[in-house]
RNA sequence: GGCCCGUUCGUCUAGGGGUUAGGACAGCGGCUUUUCAAGCCGUUAACAGGGGUUCGAGUCCCCUACGGGCUACCA
């Protein structure tokens, strides 16, 4: 790789983090980790009609949820609009870009034509060869305007891209693209081109929807007489209907997967994923452990859908593996633990059936508060009601000689009770399934020490009893 | 419409001339089991199609089909 690896996430301040842009994000991490390189941020805020409010800090803030923080930056674009300026008269001055005066009306009627005619739809150059000092009077005088790209008319331009290799285009399909729009700010191309240099990018690691436009920021490096950086496009991320992942069809939002309690790494883990592979027959890394292997020609080529199963079975991974303290201080500060005592004992016990942690309300719920049930429901398939009776008085007595400590230990709740059935003769079925129903009023619940611990010994006997009740 | 990019199990992917085409998620089946989930074991399933090149193509070339991106004074 080049001697100095400088890479940039240059995000625009829309609203949000998209999933596709976390992608984007991690594999400029990964570059610059990777060849102790720097992880620029750069925020693309030309745009004025576009801005949202509090986009930009809300863009950082999810990017450091995620572990991703820049070396340097951020940098806002729309404080370097000088430079940028700049940047556009000298290419006027070079002959390589123009003033154009053409109206909004003017140029939908001429695309309007084109596209009648089955044309190519581009502008029609029609104020590329104005007198340049007439021009420039106009522009000072106040004349709307906007300043474009002079584009090569003729052959073609062949460029590298380190993922899809060779690419190229002819410059007749290359529009006269705008640079400085008529508010006086600059466009994306210009910009970022300028910016880029500026910051002396080594490596311009971005989404796939650019590499159209690759030939338009080349030609500016070429006639600014920069060395331009290397480029790598992104395959882009897809809609199981393989679709550009859109909002429609589900949510795209960092932001949203981690107020639905994925967690960070899980979702940096999965995304990282998507498109590339260190090769090895395992799917759990952490981002640090992907930048070590990362490999930027080795991304994929084709795009990838966003799969939600594959997330879902990724996060539930990674709750398993917090330690537990660690698992109840993030659910508590996400606000997915309800208050209570029997709550937290409950959100213990739902940590292993845990997908996200906005599931964990519903779950927490059950392992808490018993249903209301019949007296049949106590009684095991393999049972009858008379047998379902006697045991859950006989499990009565025994709990009753228990105290409350005994009921903090599920393990031990378990192996005793256990060793205590089976002393008894009795089948572990038809004393634990009247047990369990008679604390969950359930089918299908945790199991009945998980139960227990959850209730308290208190509790447990008031439903043990209620149960026998039930049975007269 | 034009230009560009892409195409291995349903999905994410491994693979860079010689493989029984491997793994993961999902699915299905079984084991375990007080229920559910988990876990463990097993299993279904792919090189878009057609031409070349080659002793030999998932791997290289061409064509077609399909998908996608761009085609803004948005990024």
């Amino acid at each position: 790789m080049a001697s100095k690896v400088r890479v940039r996430f240059a995000p625009s301040p829309t609203g949000y983090l998209h999933v596709g842009g976390l992608r984007t994000a991690l594999y400029n991490w990964f570059m610059a980790r990777r060849h102790g390189g720097t992880f620029v941020l750069r925020i693309e805020d030309t745009d004025r009609a576009r801005m949202v409010e509090g986009a930009t800090e809300n863009l950082i803030r999810t990017l450091e949820v995620c572990g991703l923080k820049q070396d340097e930056g951020p940098y806002l674009q729309s404080e370097r609009r000088e430079k940028h300026l700049a940047c556009a008269y000298e290419l006027i001055e070079k002959g390589y870009a123009y003033y154009c005066f053409c109206s909004k009306e003017r140029l939908e009627e001429v695309s309007k034509n084109q596209q009648l005619n089955k044309q190519p739809v581009m502008y029609d150059r029609h104020c590329r060869d104005l007198d340049r000092t007439t021009a420039e009077n106009r522009a000072a005088v106040g004349d709307e305007h906007v300043i474009r790209l002079k584009a090569p008319l003729e052959g073609s331009i062949v460029m590298e891209d380190l993922i899809r290799g060779r690419v190229e285009i002819p410059w007749a399909q290359v529009d006269d693209q705008v640079l400085v729009k008529s508010d006086g700010y600059p466009t994306y191309h210009l910009a970022a081109t300028c910016d880029d240099h500026d910051m002396e990018i080594s490596h311009v690691i971005r989404g796939e929807e650019w590499l159209s436009s690759l030939p338009k920021h080349l030609f500016i490096y070429q006639a600014m007489g920069w060395e331009a950086p290397q480029f790598a496009h992104l395959p882009l991320l897809l809609n199981p209907d393989k679709s550009k992942l859109s909002k429609r069809q589900g949510d795209v939002a960092v932001e949203e997967y981690l107020a639905k309690g994925y967690l960070p790494e899980a979702l940096v883990n999965f995304v990282a994923l998507l498109g590339w592979n260190p090769t090895a027959d395992r799917e759990i890394f952490t981002k640090e452990e992907l930048a070590a292997l990362f490999d930027i020609t080795k991304v994929n080529k084709g795009g990838a859908v966003f799969n939600r199963e594959k997330l879902d079975w990724m996060n539930a991974e990674y709750i398993q593996a917090l330690p537990m303290d660690e698992y109840l201080r993030r659910l508590s500060e996400g606000g997915f633990l309800p208050e209570g005592i029997e709550q937290e004992r409950a959100a213990r016990i739902v940590k292993a059936r845990l997908v996200k942690f906005a599931d964990a309300r519903e779950l927490i719920d059950e392992a808490v508060n018993a249903l209301p049930y019949e007296a049949p429901a106590l009684v095991w398939k393999k049972s009858d009601a008379k047998i379902a009776k006697a045991r859950l008085e006989g499990v009565r007595a025994w709990l009753e000689g228990k105290d409350e400590t005994w009921f903090a230990d599920v393990p031990r709740m378990e192996e005793e009770t256990r060793a205590w059935i089976a002393e008894k003769g009795w089948s572990n079925g038809d004393t634990l399934w009247p047990l369990r129903v008679a604390l969950s009023g359930r089918e299908k619940s945790p199991s009945p020490f998980e139960l227990m611990f959850v209730a308290g010994k208190i509790e447990t006997l008031v439903r043990v009893d209620a149960a026998i009740k039930k049975m007269q």
